[in-house]
RNA sequence: GGAGGCUUCGCCUAGUCCGGUCUAUGGCGCCGCACUGCUAAUGCGGUUUGGGUUAAUCCCCAUCCCGGGUUCAAAUCCCGGAGCCUCCGCCA
């Protein structure tokens, strides 16, 4: 949730940041009325408080004669804390659900427009060029035994996949190298729980309008994770985390769910969208006034990563109107995708600035020694799944065989290429270094 | 799944049986001051977190895992929930 004295201090500043995410700014002066009335019931609950702590103090030490008398003030103060309680319930409730409506504040950098005014920052790589015709990654995956989406299908549905052989080789070689990089660059290696309780999910900001994306296992009352943002984030819920020494980075593996509802038509081919994959994700907890420069550094590991696999790519700031709830800022990185003869998103990294860490309680001690909300980050280093695709597609070559990008290839039993009828034993790591 | 025990202001801890200056005890740690060639030791003082109010201080309210309830009054009694530990059962 965003900065209750901001929104008193500078409405204005919160109704254009409403505007520009295309959400209603009159929610702003509904949080404002809201937060009027809770400070007036507040006020009235607790002067009665006072009355009635005295009262009952005074029940102790009176006579036999006074007691009856005060005994009888101090019920009625009593009957009176209860109505003004039930009162502040209401307003705390009224408060609560008008703060939780409004999204993050947009940062001012941000370009303006939605879903299609996404500003490219810059290109790096080449496209290449084929001289044969392209296949998409999924042709490619059949043809090397990597991707079985028929049986995926049979076994869990539309938008499941197995990958076999060489293709469960590239999901642990990406893992593998995601994590190496991540922890030689000081992240903390993190497998996370994929299934978390409602207040993890509400926190990271997942449960607002995007709770249609999210799979619930409901007898139990637990979520499952779209991606381990949730659990890395929740970690730390109502604990003050030590930053003096420089944000707190983690690089955490999970399985990651989502129910693409409303994507019907859209990448049905193959395991560019699915309803389950793997991902190493980023995530830094830093003090608010580093939010920024931390978010660069997410950005700058993403493109070492897609550089490190020989993928050309571009960087793209994506505008206000297409913002997740808890992002002030966000860059997607798109890579090539032959087949499609497009650049589509690989990974995506997000400033959400305060406003996850409100909601969790997630503190750090600022100069003067006083809790502070943090600020958290988030970014994608590899969406398995994806990457797969992406690397089948931009490494393939004519006869059906895919070349292997040298960072990979040390986890690869160090093969050059991945091509039909390989001998698998010759691709998994060595056993000594 | 069954039985029992536990959860107190950074950490440890007293208090809970039997409700009332608990406005929460003590130790450790931390901060300040004093003393002292330096450090250490010692002494004195301070040290939960929110909310309200304020120019700021003061002050007020809440806070003993969370949520309800009983009562004039709850850390303390009752109900529900969460987490941790032990034992049994089951299980990769």
């Amino acid at each position: 949730m965003i900065d209750l004295r901001l929104v008193r201090q500078n409405p204005d500043a919160v109704r254009a940041s409403q505007r520009a995410r295309g959400a209603d700014e009159s929610w702003v002066d509904a949080l404002l009325a809201a937060d009027a009335e809770r400070r007036e019931v507040v006020k009235r609950a607790d002067d009665l408080r006072g009355e009635q702590k005295t009262a009952s103090q005074a029940v102790r030490g009176a006579s036999a004669e006074e007691r009856p008398a005060i005994l009888e003030r101090a019920r009625l103060l009593a009957g009176q804390v209860k109505e003004a309680e039930e009162a502040q319930r209401a307003a705390d409730a009224a408060l609560r659900e008008a703060h939780l409506k409004i999204a993050n504040v947009v940062a001012d950098e941000v370009p303006p427009g939605g879903e299609d005014d996404a500003v490219t920052i810059r290109t790096v790589g080449a496209v290449p060029a084929y001289a044969f015709p392209v296949r998409d990654h999924l042709e490619i995956g059949e043809l090397l035994g990597a991707i079985d989406m028929e049986r995926g299908a049979k076994v869990s549905g539309a938008r499941f996949y197995f990958l076999t052989g060489p293709g469960a080789l590239l999901e642990f070689a990406l893992a593998q190298l995601a994590i190496s990089r991540a922890v030689t660059a000081g992240f903390i290696p993190v497998v996370a729980p994929a299934l978390v309780r409602p207040e993890a999910m509400e926190g990271t900001g997942f449960l607002g309008e995007h709770d249609e994306e999210v799979y619930r296992v409901e007898r139990d009352d637990l979520y499952l994770v779209g991606t381990s943002e949730v659990a890395l984030a929740a970690m730390h819920s109502n604990e003050v985390l030590d930053l003096s020494s420089g944000p707190r980075r983690y690089a955490g593996w999970s399985s990651c769910f989502r129910r693409e509802a409303g994507s019907y038509g859209k990448d049905t081919r193959g395991i560019i969208r699915v309803h389950w994959f793997d991902k190493v994700e980023m995530f830094s907890f830093c003090p608010p006034e580093e939010a920024a420069a931390e978010h660069l550094r997410l950005l700058a590991w993403e493109e070492e990563f897609l550089t490190a696999l020989e993928l050309p790519y571009r960087v793209v700031d994506i505008a206000a109107g297409d913002l997740g709830t808890s992002a002030a800022r966000k860059y997607d990185i798109e890579a090539w995708f032959p087949s499609q003869g497009t650049y589509r998103e690989l990974t995506s990294t997000s400033d959400c600035t305060t406003f996850q860490a409100r909601r969790l309680a997630i503190r750090y001690r600022d100069a003067d020694g006083k809790p502070q909300p943090a600020a958290t980050l988030n970014g994608t280093l590899c969406a398995v799944a994806r990457t797969i695709a992406c690397l089948l597609e931009v490494h393939q070559r004519a006869d059906g065989s895919v070349h292997v990008p040298k960072a990979l290839r040390p986890w690869l039993g160090g093969v050059e290429s991945l091509s039909p009828g390989m001998n698998l034993a010759a691709a998994v790591p060595p056993p000594t270094a």
